[in-house]
DNA sequence: ATTGAAATTGAATTTAATTTCAATATTATA
DNA sequence: TATAATATTGAAATTAAATTCAATTTCAAT
């Protein structure tokens, strides 16, 4: 934010000659940032694949030509913009994890929250993510890395959680692959498709959250949150099998 | 595949004058299968963002001009081939179908198998659905369609299953949802993506199915499934709350 | 105030594709 | 085998963007 020069966003350098990409001086960074800004206006709006440089450059009030000034393509742009979005959720993340040690429910659900809010916030944004992803295999592996580093403490905890169940690190990350990529396909299709059936009832972010929280809990530990922590899903402890 | 002129796969038909979009002749029949069969290829190649008109004309071996004899423009003859895609899966589908009633694992599991395996052998085809999904409204509904339907026998069959949870069929659905969204994530992260992490010990497609399947069938009955129907996961029977 | 480095403009150019269409070939039918 | 309907070709025109760059402006340092 307030340094000009040494940032470590500039990404895609089209070899050494040509333009800087970089700003070098207050104003260019002032305007160079007035572009990042403006790209996350339009992907919000538009989404990656619709974005126009004009698009942007408009966006920011600025000639077409000065994008050239400071970014290589509309790749790079989205690139840098995405990255701090992602850094950006993660800092609020650090602050998140201020839940007691050892209770892993509100230790899924303090997370669970982070990312609805996220979604329900800028599905725009979100969808985008998935976009780059999908074009930019770079990308794609920054994001998975995310997801999975995420996922790494409960994955190193897994043998010592349930030790008969002689758990491979694989097997164990697998498993909580599994378990907690259910999130995705509700969120996108909640706040980013909008799927009236889904939309019905509308949900807010805690109950949402909740439910993601409740359907991962079950699923490692075969058993229902404590009641007391629950209310849009307090009613899931009576889904269990019957007889039997 | 026989009748050359009835046929409701044309989908996008610009207005009324112009190019027919759909063949007059067994001949022209064939030529735009061809066509259909080179997109199907090249989207399997490249993704739908960059296959080009003359990549679809050159794979057919036809001249570029003949495409508008047929299609409209790339997203309609996309559309058309991809639903056909989904369609020809859905056939198998039903077939898969003679699992004894009322065993709920068997169920889950042949259902997950037959994605399973869609997404080993067409990985390419399973990542343009979910690019046209982003891409185009009318198609990303027709997909959620799709999904949700497959689920609607459980949903309608909570309130039988489960009635101390009185569930309304909007909850029903949301639960569902956020179970059975688990797949998609480690399939599309294993099977198009290929992350390394997840790939390192490689599962055949019976494995990948047993795993989506407990997860599933736990996180909705808190319980597992029989041992004697598990193979690759039989060690998560103790993946269970510990003590208490 | 002068100077030079950097920022900024926007019209001209280039690029990479789509789209058109007159000419030609094929085919089924009378 | 003539004819008309349809299929097919591929070069030319069009389109919608990206990209360049000479000219101009801004601004901080001297």
């Amino acid at each position: 934010m307030s340094n000009p020069t040494n940032n470590s966003t500039t990404v895609g350098n089209t070899s050494s000659k040509g333009s800087p990409t970089v700003a070098r001086s207050a104003k260019g960074e002032q305007a160079r940032n007035k572009l990042k800004q403006a790209a996350l206006t339009v992907l919000a709006r538009v989404g990656y694949h619709k974005m126009r440089i004009t698009d942007v450059t408009k966006e920011a009030g600025v000639a077409a030509g000065l994008f050239y000034h400071y970014f290589p393509d509309l790749k790079s742009l989205t690139i840098e913009v995405l990255t701090d979005f992602i850094l950006e959720s993660q800092n609020i993340e650090e602050i998140e994890k201020d839940v007691p040690k050892g209770d892993w429910f509100e230790r899924m659900l303090a997370h669970n929250r982070l990312v609805v809010r996220t979604y329900a916030k800028h599905p725009g944004i979100m969808r985008c993510l998935l976009q780059l992803a999908d074009e930019d295999s770079t990308f794609s592996e920054t994001l998975r890395n995310n997801f999975i580093q995420q996922l790494n403490w409960l994955v190193r905890l897994m043998p010592k959680l349930f030790p008969q169940a002689a758990f491979s690190e694989h097997q164990a990350r697998i498993v909580i692959y599994a378990l907690a990529g259910n999130a995705e396909a509700i969120l996108r299709d909640y706040y980013i498709n909008r799927d009236p059936r889904l939309l019905e009832h509308p949900l807010s972010v805690d109950e949402m959250a909740e439910l993601l929280s409740v359907t991962f809990y079950r699923g490692l530990f075969l058993e229902n949150p404590p009641a007391e922590k629950l209310s849009y899903t307090s009613n899931l402890q009576y889904m269990k099998k019957q007889s039997s």
